[in-house]
RNA sequence: UGGGCUGUAGCCAAGCGGUAAGGCACCAGACUUUGACUCUGGCAUGCGCUAGUUCGAAUCUAGCCAGCCCAA
């Protein structure tokens, strides 16, 4: 039996206690970081390569990097941006495990005959008797747990993935696993932030590669680019309250995000939210906190996990999750030519577009969608 | 020029004789593998100016200054 598994690492705590979980478990293991962003990534990010490597050799185990760069700006980046375009809110970690972690990186592993990858997410990957197939779900630590954002990976890769960390409630455990091993890690800050954004100033990023990527791939936007592109950080347009009063000016609505309160600017008797962000008129819909509420959205390019020909999904009742810290809450799912429509029993909070809506059954992600 | 209204922090704004609410913005933390939200702490010895009444005035009185509106 081939247990041989390539694990991705990102120089950080969580990995490298993975690696050390998979050897005790008997898998051969071997260590692969991924290049992300041109030569910055390593400063941004701590060293990942530095450090992941450091920890192999302790581990005495192999360690690959591998030049994603290309194929990272292509999806990610280029994503990242077209969606704020479209006036939007991305979630890049979505798209950044869809098709960097566990699209790419699989393809190297089949190449290396590895039959696994491993990474040191917190969520779970097993197979389940009820629904007869392999399944993701949440980690037992649910405070940490990151299925949210794996929802969109291909299906038929679950039977082939491994996360070491599932069953982990506390990251002093983790910690004190790797002092144990003697790694220098163990005390290194957890990461935070998107990766390939200095400063968490995204839109200094965005100013800078607006006009950089060169093809837009974000659904609804395929036409005419160019135009659109510039200056979006800068283009004046009027924040206005639902009724239409004029209350202000922004200075480019990729600077706004749904639910957001922060850097509008504006006087009023009470605190004030973005409630919609309408592009063709270039403005900011703001409103009060109750505004905020809805009880239905929609998404599409939904991705399943369970086998949807054998599991209804239409109608059912689930748990949807509309951001990654918001507490997953009772829905209605119906599914109508590739678009979801939720209904909520309670209304939610800032509901997003742009953001993914990930549905669950026992903790089991069945799937998910980008809120429209 | 006559009549009316207004003047409180960078912005909006409450207070209407008892020792400066609140919101926005901003700063510092906490939380967080997205953007946000949230939480904690900070932020006017002073209320257009001057004089007066009072034990005590942003609050009352007078004059002045500034802005807005109406009328000739």
């Amino acid at each position: 039996m081939n247990k041989k598994v390539l694990l991705g690492m990102s120089g950080g705590v969580d990995s490298s206690v993975a690696a050390i979980l998979l050897q005790k478990q008997g898998y051969e293991v071997i260590g692969a970081t991924m290049r992300l962003w041109e030569e910055e990534t390593e400063k941004i990010t701590k060293n990942p390569i530095t450090d992941a490597k450091k920890v192999c050799e302790k581990l005495k185990i192999k360690h690959y990097v591998l030049d994603f760069r290309e194929e990272f700006r292509n999806r990610v980046v280029n994503n990242f941006i077209c969606t704020y375009m479209c006036a939007k809110t991305p979630n890049p970690c979505v798209e950044c495990n869809k098709f960097m972690k566990f699209d790419a990186f699989y393809k190297i592993a089949k190449e290396l005959d590895c039959e696994y990858i491993a990474t040191g997410h917190y969520a779970k990957c097993f197979y389940s008797k009820e629904f007869n197939e392999y399944v993701l779900a949440k980690a037992d630590a649910e405070e940490k747990d990151q299925s949210y954002f794996l929802y969109g990976v291909d299906k038929s890769i679950l039977p082939h993935v491994i996360f070491p960390l599932a069953e982990f409630n506390n990251k002093e455990e983790i910690r004190k696993i790797a002092e144990e091993n003697g790694l220098e890690v163990a005390n290194k800050k957890d990461s935070q932030e998107i990766c390939f954004i200095p400063n968490n100033d995204y839109i200094d990023f965005l100013k800078k590669e607006q006009n950089k990527h060169n093809k837009c791939n974000a659904k609804g936007n395929e036409s005419n680019k160019s135009n659109e592109m510039i200056n979006l950080d800068t283009k004046e347009g009027n924040i206005v309250l639902r009724n239409g009063k004029v209350l202000g000016k922004h200075t480019g609505y990729i600077k706004y995000t749904v639910g957001q309160r922060k850097g509008l600017g504006v006087s009023y008797k009470e605190p004030l939210y973005v409630l919609e962000i309408e592009k063709e008129k270039n403005e900011v819909i703001v409103g009060t906190e109750e505004e905020l509420y809805t009880d239905t959205l929609f998404a599409n390019e939904l991705n399943f996990l369970i086998n949807t020909e054998e599991n209804s999904i239409d109608g059912i009742e689930i748990e949807a999750k509309i951001r990654y810290r918001a507490k997953p809450a009772k829905a209605i799912l119906k599914v109508e030519e590739g678009i979801a429509k939720v209904k909520f029993y309670e209304p939610q909070r800032a509901i997003t577009p742009g953001q993914s809506v990930v549905f669950y059954i026992n903790n089991i992600v069945i799937g998910g969608g980008k809120i429209v």
